[in-house]
DNA sequence: TATGAATGAGGTTTCATTCAT
DNA sequence: GATGAATGAAACCTCATTCAT
């Protein structure tokens, strides 16, 4: 399903190119110890050019934050759209998020996690409030399945593991094991949903 | 229990207290962005000093380093030691994991997760290989469980599960909250063993 | 009388416009804390075209100096053709510095004086070409006036002492103060003018 | 008199010596001209070093303002202190003032008339409150003159003038010209003094 | 003429580390 | 052990100027 949609920003814009080579390179060393030259060496430009784009570094960090946001929050809403059994739904949006944590958005996303810190205050609340609509199809759905006595565990608490799972599955998970992204997706799944009402499998 | 355990290294003496200091330093403002001279500062010494007791700045993050997987890692064993329920030292590890994570090396804790990458690749190899000790308590606990029947997925796979979980409540947990640690630790618990005799596998 | 005047470059052209911004700015910044991105924002085009109008930052400076130049050696000729009282062109050069330092070419003027070692040594004698005609006016009028035993000082120390008195009028002087233009030009007058028949000399 | 007198913080120290090599190149070529590295190359050490002493370039422009005002406060008081003929005090400041803008601190008040600007708003107010001591002393002076009936102009409008002829000869006055720094003075002097008191000369 | 992306030299500042005292 | 001045490399960023479109 994703694979129709794109990171708005990344195209072939310079700006765009400039978007991706900063994410490759903030998740393979940091965001502190990406240099300003090495986001512009990676895309054949000097230094300085950066910055007919870009503000500042920091303005970099903040661009790819919320192009990444964005575009899960994109995914998730197509993820969910019409559907109406909320195990379902759920078993989309662990999909999906595990598809952006470690499938296209892969870079951004762990950037997003570790470099957070990173942006200033007030960046970080104008990204948390695109953030905001992202984790509201979470709730939806997990609040609709405690409805229907299928989630075990309070919905905040078990959005917050789920969280925790597939996050970290970026320290981990091979897309070439044993175990694919469907599979992890089930597993996680059933960590959520009761098996009394007999789901699916 | 832990409150018998103090972190080795950390102690009163000049060195102790840097450690500390560069714990909560690294940790408020990443490993990156403290400098020395805070370092310093904190303890109340001319950053030149620090030089008398490290080596470099890498050198403190390697010691904080060492020194939390050290503790934790004995800690593992104290609350794994003696017990023959699987059940039981996995509630005991999950337990633990916690302490770790959102209690007594909370600082070190997250320092350790999101400023890995800052240590040389020889030093992260050195650590690693303590680290492997820590984790063969848990596939021990998680392989025994398997065998009775009462983990509903791969123990490799749980393991990395939970370790999501416990992780990512740095994020979020607050002691102060309606959900304690032990009755976080039952939560975390119930995502892994089944029921009685175990539904899928 | 300097109604009827304007400054020779500074019209309604791409040119002038731009000379009239860069004026302000530079007398507001300073010639080296203005951009040429802020002179061409200030008329509203790019920071790029404005080198089809000038052959570098510099050359706007130089004309800035040179249409001010020009036109207040103008306004001095006008003050004092015809004039056959050496007193009363005195008079005339007086008000006519002073206008042209709070008044109509005021913001050229602060540049002139300030940012005049930002010219190349070439340019700088270039302007100071120019400048000597300005400079005849005054000491035609001072030499006169000492034949006719009317100036208690050298002729030239008298010069360079009003010169100092009407330039630092930039730093205090309020048009809208108790002191006009008018009442300021006796006083400055008195400084140089004997009462009578001259005390010393 | 102030030849007994040092500029307090201009002395042998790393910081004196770089405030003195600052004043210097600050007035040849101007504040925004002047680069750190210019001042570290001409005391000898590295750029980087310098911030080990000031805090930032505009640091030293301070500092270069307030040892000079400072140390020009102390030779005003000097010169008037004690003197009870407000005619000789006001030839003492205005000997004092010429001896600071074309003898010791010649370097610095250029800077200072020229470069103010580039202060910080903050830092500004800072200076001006100290500057206002030295003005008092011109103040007393000038209006203890008005009131033995010996200045023929308001006392404020006058300060104003002198100061402008004051500042102005560090662009014309040539200590080895014909006329020097005490003719100079008695030049100034008639300006501001009515002759039927008999002044002196 | 106008644009705007790109240049590239150079600016201020930071900071881990050294070392004479 | 401690100090603090000094180093020197490298960081981010600025900006006058160029040039293809």
């Amino acid at each position: 399903m994703a694979a129709t949609l794109t990171v708005y920003g990344m195209d072939d814009t310079p700006r765009g190119k400039l978007l991706s080579a900063a994410a490759r390179l903030f998740r393979v060393q940091g965001y502190d110890r990406t240099t300003v030259r090495d986001i512009a060496a990676a895309v054949g430009i000097q230094s300085g050019s950066i910055f007919h784009h870009f503000a500042s570094k920091e303005d970099i960090l903040f661009a790819v934050t919320m192009e990444v946001i964005r575009f899960n929050t994109e995914r998730m809403r197509l993820a969910t759209e019409g559907v109406a059994d909320p195990e379902q739904r759920l078993r989309g949006l662990i999909r999906a998020e595990l598809q952006s944590i470690v499938g296209d958005t892969q870079e951004a996303m762990i950037v997003l996690v570790r470099d957070w810190r990173c942006l200033a205050d007030d960046k970080q609340k104008e990204a948390l409030a695109v953030r905001a609509v992202y984790e509201g199809y979470w709730m939806q759905a997990l609040n609709d399945l405690q409805v229907e006595g299928r989630l075990d565990a309070d919905p905040m608490v078990m959005r917050r593991l789920i969280n925790g799972m597939t996050s970290w599955t970026s320290n981990w998970f091979d897309a070439d094991g044993s175990l694919d992204m469907d599979g992890l997706t089930e597993v996680i799944l059933q960590r959520a949903v009761t098996a009394n009402g007999g789901t699916s499998a």
